[in-house]
DNA sequence: ATACGATCTGTAGTTACTACAGATGCAAGA
DNA sequence: TCTTGCATCTGTAGTAACTACAGATCGTAT
């Protein structure tokens, strides 16, 4: 997985395209260390191979699942380390679900309130609102 | 609502306490105006008022429930016009809640596309791991 | 007066981006 | 080759919502 491949290079622009990452944000993950620095042109451009382009996939589609980049870290660190087992990335991935559903169960609670306080304020044209006297605590 | 009553006044801390908002979010919020700045003491240490505790109290629970302090902000200015309607402060929170299910249905996704990777990563023993394959992509 | 906890102001950091500004690169067209 | 215009670079700073010092001062009890 070291052994750059000798296929095209792409630029920023590009590999932004593909893998549907900001350019800057591509640049803030390279600066933090998330992806490794690529290739420079004559000129100082960056040049992406294709492992970058798979590396950089792979964070989009955590941070979809809702990764932190500091768990793709360690992710990361599970791959490039070879001896980590899939055992490792389950429990990680466990951890997450869990945080996840955890926030589900925040965001439903959230929900329940406010639908309740909206139920409460029928018809919107009472100088007294029972949402605000909600949030005073009255 | 300006008549500051003749009661007790709170020092910080003791507000922190009653309301469950840190010190330093409570002058967080004093310096980006979401909360009026208290008196004085002669040494110049803040004296809060019955009237700050409760605005404070509110802050708390709007945010509990995932109002932004942007939104917050709308809330207390329908809040001191008073010539906002109930119907002003429905049409806020329905958006909201309307937020609040988008970002449950996001998380939902999550959990589903979470559970189906970690069903695939059975015994954890084995160096190649359905979760990192399902990462890039593959 | 002293001691100690509370409080002050100002500055900077966290997380995950995002947005310039001024300078340079690069490719296509004249 | 020169020009033009878009792409890219680096560095800095901003967003949202906090959070954490550090050094100085306040306030109260002994």
């Amino acid at each position: 997985m070291n052994v750059k491949q000798s296929s095209r290079a792409y630029g920023i622009g590009e590999l932004s395209r593909e893998t549907g990452v900001n350019i800057e944000t591509i640049r803030y993950y390279e600066r933090i260390g998330i992806t490794p620095k690529p290739d420079r042109s004559a000129g100082g451009n960056r040049q992406y191979s294709m492992d970058d382009l798979k590396r950089l996939s792979f964070v989009k589609r955590a941070r979809g699942l809702g990764f932190s980049l500091g768990e793709i870290r360690g992710l990361f660190g599970m791959v490039d380390d070879q001896s980590s087992t899939c055992k490792q990335v389950h429990d990680l991935t466990m951890t997450h679900l869990h945080v996840v559903r955890d926030k589900i169960n925040a965001l439903q609670e959230m929900e329940r309130a406010l639908s309740d306080m909206v139920a409460q304020c029928g018809q919107g044209n009472v100088p007294d609102c029972p949402i605000i006297d909600a949030m005073f605590g009255i």
